[in-house]
RNA sequence: GGAGGGAUACCCAAGCGGCCAACGGGGGCAGACUGUAAAUCUGCUGGCUUACGCCUUCGGUGGUUCGAAUCCACCUCCCUCCA
């Protein structure tokens, strides 16, 4: 068995294989071309997307020829893959918005300077969109049946359900299974990666190359990334993890990572990071060892928030982490604290506000988004909730001065375990 | 076009003249236990108020009544059945 194959089906990878030993007899005898291709319809990939990046990135590095493909013509369409309902149609400038900053996130995680094997970044929109309608119908319609477009999942489950589907939503797999057929006509791209909810679309392009070129190339789908319960990974209180660092602070990034359930963390390791068996298995063996002290989640949280927002930022996060979870916050230098103040939600505060008595803390608060209401403010109190400089205020009535204030400018706040924010009042 | 059924807080869902800011479940938030994990348990979950309490809310608009989420009229939207 090829060496990269059984590495990734050990990362647990593999979902599904159009025909695995040949795929590895192929990367066995040289390197291949392969793609994988990413949906337009936000301007921010998520922790979702980093699979197929992550994963793409593994064939590079193992020798392989990688191409992020960016779908600017395929999100003009919709992909009904996954979705019961049809979706609206994006606007052609929001496109190519999205095209845009989705293209700044691919090239941060496969290497497009690698020598002898350079990623390549292409949107489909550069070879559909010339084709005119009736060719579409005469090149590629032609070599579809109808039995096995209606055959595919994504299909059959919009039929039998209440949403239906659109002309539109159902030719989806026609454009897709083009992208890969022009890949292998063109670069001699032979294997299409994807999430298993990609199957059906692959396998279409599987089948379309094979009938228009009689050649064959191959499709692998890895499986979607589930929490303990089953339920789906990468959701926090607020929305997705996106990898836009203006939507997901890296603070905020490392956090839903070392956030990560001890009995995942494992799996977590081998798709996210880059470490060996050797280092994954001996931080499983660490973790079981001692699980308060999270080692496992720790060297997760800092390998992937290293390769995604880069040594600096993730070091900035660890700090605040510390800051955030450590024990006194008296003996933090004001250097130090600056990395909280860059990761937590921050709001300025006129220092006037706090002179004379003070302000009552439920306005304060309010005031920082931490609570929706005073009343909320006040039962969060009343129930140990809150804390100011990390210490835990019991009276709903208090009030807070400027001698509370830390370097003579700044309120930490704290909600519960997890949420800060930082006033900053005061020049 | 005809006949029924429905619309309640973030979601589901009770209530069918006063005891309703509205049962219950889910979700969310907080607490306890621990480890920034999981599981479990507890509290909170319209707004204002230290509090007594006050104000706004049960699809919309009017009405009946001392008093309406609950009754009546009209309107809007949804569902089912018949044409």
């Amino acid at each position: 068995m090829n060496a990269l194959l059984e590495d990734l089906q050990w990362r647990g990878l593999l979902a599904d294989c159009t025909d695995l030993e040949a795929l590895g007899a192929r990367l066995d005898a040289g390197p291949i071309t392969l793609y994988c291709g990413f949906d337009p319809t936000g301007d921010s990939l998520h922790i979702g997307n980093l699979v197929g990046q992550l994963t793409l990135r593994r064939f590079q590095l193992a020798g392989h020829h990688p191409i992020a493909l960016a779908g600017g013509a395929t999100g003009m369409i919709g992909d009904p893959s996954g979705k019961s309902a049809e979706r609206n149609l994006l606007t052609r400038e929001q496109l190519a918005h999205n095209v845009q900053c989705i293209k700044g996130q691919l090239s941060r995680m496969i290497d497009f300077e690698a020598s002898g094997n350079p990623a390549r970044l292409v949107d489909n929109a550069d070879w559909t969109a010339p084709l005119s309608f009736l060719e579409f119908l005469r090149d590629v319609g032609k070599h579809f049946p109808l039995s096995a477009m209606l055959a595919k999942d994504s299909v059959r489950s919009r039929m039998d359900g209440e949403a239906g589907i659109s002309y539109t939503e159902f030719s989806y797999q026609l454009l897709q299974a083009y992208d890969f057929y022009h890949l292998r006509n063109s670069v001699e791209c032979e294997l299409q990666i994807g999430g298993s909810d990609q199957w059906g679309n692959i396998t279409a392009g599987v089948d379309f190359t094979r009938r228009k070129l009689g050649a064959t190339v191959w499709g692998w789908t890895f499986p979607l990334i589930t929490k303990a319960d089953g339920s789906k990974f990468g959701k926090t209180e607020s929305g997705a993890v996106w990898l836009d660092p203006q939507r997901t602070s890296p603070y905020r990034f490392y956090q839903f990572f070392v956030n990560a359930e001890d009995a995942k963390v494992i799996d977590y390791l081998k798709v996210f990071t880059f470490l060996g068996r050797n280092e994954i298995e001996a931080l499983e063996a660490e973790q079981q060892g001692n699980p308060g002290a999270r080692p496992a989640q720790r060297a997760l949280a800092r390998e992937v928030t290293t390769l995604l927002h880069g040594a600096a930022a993730c070091d900035s996060a660890i700090k605040a982490s510390q800051i955030l979870f450590g024990a006194e916050i008296g003996d933090t230098d004001e250097a130090t604290f600056m990395d909280v103040v860059g990761e937590v939600p921050t709001f300025d505060l006129d220092p006037a506000t706090l002179g004379g008595e003070g302000l009552p803390l439920v306005d304060l608060l309010v005031q920082a988004g931490l609570c929706p209401s005073k009343g909320q403010a006040r039962k969060d109190i009343d129930g140990g909730g809150i804390y100011v400089n990390n210490l835990r205020v019991s009276d709903a009535g208090s009030r807070v001065t400027t001698e509370q204030r830390l370097f003579g400018r700044y309120l930490l706040l704290r909600k519960g375990k997890k949420s800060y924010a930082v006033a900053r009042c005061g020049a």
